[in-house]
DNA sequence: CTGAAAGCGCTAACAG
DNA sequence: CTGTTAGCGCTTTCAG
């Protein structure tokens, strides 16, 4: 089988010169049409009525020398960056790559730029991050961080905007963009409910993220107003990953072989958690059905397709997006949006036959 | 069912206070600490060398600011923005999201920023971003573009550093880092060959991608080099999705029922032709194995499990970022890094038993 | 070791 | 409609 990967790594040079040729500036421009700097930079930002004439020899200039406005200098001068971060656990998970596609779509036909860190969940590359957006874009999008508030609330303080998306972050002066926790929660548990199971279990996120413990709330709450509860060594909580809903549905499996639904705080868990059910040698819908929340496109694809509470992620994304850019570019004040949630169901809910 | 999605959306405001606080100047962290402009940024910048006395005091009046030096400013005097541009044809595709995982890890590594720009395929839109980035960034790391190799060379000949990544541009004095696409091809083609098929299809990519031609020769050859050829109705274009892929599949299906084996280009397009394949009625693996390129992570979540010819999305991404960083701070010349690509064999080829 | 001064490339008054 | 003039906040000579 060695024969089945290429070799070591190969490399060579592609070009023999250096070529350190520096961008024009915008006084170049000036100089090749014939007019002032300053007739150059209202020409092309269309800000002051400049004349035909003038604009189509700017034009022309610009065409010929490639010139390109320097961000950096109009940023130091105008006082706007005209970009944004967006700081995000892990941007291969794929909720939130739907959510940066959305911030990015609304940030681009707005023409802002949107810098992407991904914290992989470490703290010390989080508190980094975002310091290094606090001088380098004019707001930032915060999602899920696991840190401290303290340096977010330094950020507001000292005028960057924020948004938190996703997660609350205890911060005053920040907007916000959410979903509707509580609800995503019932409302998974009623459609459960719709399925008559006799044994459910509930896999939960992490106990520190907000959301993970409103999911929970709204799900026990609505089974309990069914006149159901739910055994404590039925409901567990893990990683808001795949791996982690394989764990939690092996324990499960575990302390209740006979489990016939299980709630999961979100898909990847409930991706995990399908998947493990399935290798355990159950059916899934027919003997245990699964459902999570969150909405991610795979959630279609997997076998059995899933049924899930979307959160519409790309909304969420292009929401705040939106929410920050007034906030930063017209100086709107912070609010807070919650968005709706619904139902999408697919087959890992699905009634198999007369049952 | 209308109680399953909960109300339109909420809104309310957070805060009744503008705050319109300007983050703290250089001037300000001078003046407080009783020492120059000059001796701040020495001292921030441990560039030169600084008393401990002085430096401790711009420490302290630095931390009772908040003071962050403001990256446009920075930018604008020192020429360097310290940030780099990815243009990816979409963020939410697995593998890109991987590339831009990895671009991001060693640029962060190395104190650069990264701005992530997907274009969804649109040429107009990568036309925008590209000029945006040639304005915003030092240097930009283009993934399997779509347009016209003008502009790049343009942004190359006006001094921003260009890395290609995965798909070749037409540009002189890039770099560039991309897979040995050509032996991804023979690789797949070897080990399908292990498995005796009878009947071989080969979904390829789209015709304009010189990746997917690449891929295609590849697995041409060996199979020829085998004595065996693929007949034209076995063999077709599609998309590098999902979609795409179930199209394929359903075709190849229509055109010949018996197949036993079929390649597909990327991974993406695997995921929906084996999905096709088992809507139709057949078994993956036992009645037909399938096999993709790319090795995405989803792969080993897929029911079946994807055998996958791996690129190593991220580290295409992290060598990529690498280069581009090397070329556009150090000045170091552009080069051509092809890595290798390794077989990962998992169910989707699995011999079932004794066949 | 430190400070004064000169800009980076651009925008934004302000006069013409 | 256009040009001149001041800077944005920072780095970086250059003298002390």
């Amino acid at each position: 089988m060695e024969s089945m990967s290429t070799d070591r790594y190969i490399e060579r040079v592609t070009s023999r010169e250096a070529a350190v040729r520096r961008p024009a500036t915008i006084r170049e421009v000036a100089a090749l049409a014939g007019v002032s700097v300053s007739t150059v930079s209202n020409a092309l930002a269309g800000r002051r009525s400049v004349s035909g004439e003038s604009s189509a020899r700017v034009r022309a200039a610009v065409h010929r020398l490639g010139y390109r406005p320097d961000g950096a200098a109009r940023a130091a001068r105008a006082q706007t960056r005209q970009a944004i971060g967006l700081v995000v656990p892990d941007s291969r998970n794929p909720f939130f790559a739907e959510v940066a596609h959305g911030v990015e779509a609304v940030a681009q036909s707005l023409g802002w730029a949107v810098f992407l860190a991904s914290t992989d969940l470490d703290e010390a590359r989080e508190a980094d991050y975002l310091d290094r957006m606090a001088g380098a874009a004019d707001g930032v999008l915060v999602c899920s961080t696991s840190g401290s508030p303290d340096q977010v609330q330094r950020m507001v303080d000292s005028g960057i905007a924020v948004v938190a998306c996703d997660e609350r972050v205890a911060v005053t002066g920040a907007g916000g963009v959410f979903s509707d926790d509580t609800a995503a929660g019932r409302i998974a548990a009623r459609h459960i409910l719709t399925r008559a199971p006799r044994r459910i279990a509930m896999i939960c996120g992490p106990e520190h993220l907000a959301t993970a413990r409103a999911r929970r709330t709204g799900f026990r709450d609505e089974l309990q107003a069914a006149g159901r509860s739910l055994p404590p060594w039925r409901s567990l909580a893990s990683d808001y990953t795949i791996d982690g809903g394989r764990w939690a549905a092996d324990q499960i499996l575990a302390s209740d072989p006979r489990v016939d639904a299980v709630f999961c705080a979100n898909d990847l868990q409930a991706v995990g958690a399908a998947q493990a059910l399935r290798q355990a040698g159950r059916q899934v819908p027919a003997d245990v059905i699964v459902i999570g929340i969150d909405g991610i496109a795979w959630g279609e694809v997997t076998e059995p397709s899933l049924t899930s509470v979307t959160r519409d992620p790309h909304r969420l994304g292009s929401e705040a997006a939106r929410l920050l850019i007034q906030m930063v570019g017209e100086g709107a004040q912070p609010r807070e949006i919650v968005l709706p949630v619904a139902l999408v169901e697919r087959d890992s809910t699905r009634r198999s036959g007369g049952d």
